[in-house]
DNA sequence: TCCACCTATTTGTGATCACAAATGTAAATG
DNA sequence: CATTTACATTTGTGATCACAAATAGGTGGA
């Protein structure tokens, strides 16, 4: 009796699986610098782990967007071009307005009170100048929101989106004049959800994304 | 003089990038079948080359959601539920409508001829029975017009979509209705094409692509 | 002073080996 | 005869080694 053959299967991952998720979020928060080169044995001993599992890890973001490869080269941060940046912006107004929309739709009263505390939150964070927390409250309210869609799949396009933008977006914080702005759309977003409104839901995220791009364009490299 | 150090740069990729090509290829083709395993040493063996590029390419390909890979059992073709199987026909048609929509305002007369005589050949296919050129046909037409949109991006995920589909929608051959059917919708596009139509060109690929779903959606998994 | 060429180091790529987990099979027990 | 346990094989994962391409650094000449 309880022959124990792991009792309780024990989540630990494989080992490649661990750096991924943690390269991914060191991209995610802007570690890297756009156009940075990537080197396999400096980021395995950064990390303390084996070239094996950097060397997969490295390449399942490549293939995913988040880095770009070259061939005998290894992988780079991409540094997005003006186009590239608009193209993208373009993207995330038509995936995460859908999203949202889709959203409004199905949240419940208390999903609705919980991004409501989120915002007000993210209020907060931006007086008291405190970008991590803003960061890490603004990804909780948009996670919500675009996770109530019931769409897994739109939900996984917008996350590669945020993923290509990571290493520019994080940089908002250098314009002091980016936070009223952002927080002005927000409060706008929320009332929209208050009244149910998706059309509005919808124009209203549009507009974040668009305001917040406007402060980013001139990150981009110079083509 | 001529020392030659590689006079012309060989476009000799590296030897994973070719691997995933192939895999690519072959998955998209429907050369395996939803559910399958895909064995690191048996593909190695099957294409000639050693087991790191395919271990490589393989971890691309789960990368980007065309097989899944479970932590130490490999990887495998994806076998769609029914919910999944319509969250992804539903992105198809929200990603595919627009870049129709989009590259409809955009494609000179040159371009519509190209289409049109692409179109001629997809029905002289379909009466011919002849599966491999329809499809080859019906993704040149696809590609020539999405590519017209103008977003790389937007491009490249529904690339992304396509390669989740694909062991699925090569079984489309099998239902022989389906065929006037998408004959019919195709001719549909090409009008509204030929008239400027954008917003008929968007419901014409939303249209085509929704009835090309339920010929397919018996062939998800029963959940 | 600047540019070309050559050399040395670094770095990605692929092969081979070693290990651990998982699977499949067969034997043994109720 | 069914179920389970034990074992043998297969298979993914990670480490280490070997090689080729690329980059950087230095030296020579115009």
């Amino acid at each position: 009796m309880s022959k124990t053959t792991s009792p309780m299967p024990v989540p630990t991952s494989t080992q490649q699986d661990g750096t991924y998720a943690t390269l991914r979020q060191w991209i995610t928060v802007g570690r890297f610098l756009p156009g940075e080169r990537l080197k396999i044995r400096t980021v395995a001993a950064a990390m303390g782990v084996g070239q094996m599992p950097v060397r997969a890890a490295l390449q399942r973001l490549a293939a995913e967007g988040a880095l770009i490869n070259v061939p005998n080269a290894g992988v780079t941060v991409p540094r997005l071009s003006v186009p590239e940046f608009d193209d993208l912006l373009q993207m995330r107004m038509l995936l995460e307005g859908e999203a949202a929309e889709r959203g409004c739709l199905r949240l419940d009263a208390a999903q609705i009170g919980t991004l409501a505390a989120l915002c007000e939150r993210m209020g907060r964070a931006l007086a008291a100048n405190d970008a991590t927390d803003y960061l890490a409250a603004n990804e909780d309210f948009h996670v919500l929101l675009y996770r109530a869609a019931g769409s897994p799949l739109l939900f996984e396009l917008i996350d590669t989106l945020w993923l290509k933008a990571g290493p520019i977006s994080n940089q908002l914080f250098d314009s002091p004049e980016a936070s009223r702005v952002l927080n002005d759309a927000h409060t706008d977003l929320m009332r929209a959800l208050e009244r149910r409104d998706s059309a509005g839901v919808r124009s209203a995220v549009e507009k974040d994304i668009f305001v917040a791009g406007q402060f980013l364009r001139r990150r981009c490299k110079g083509a």
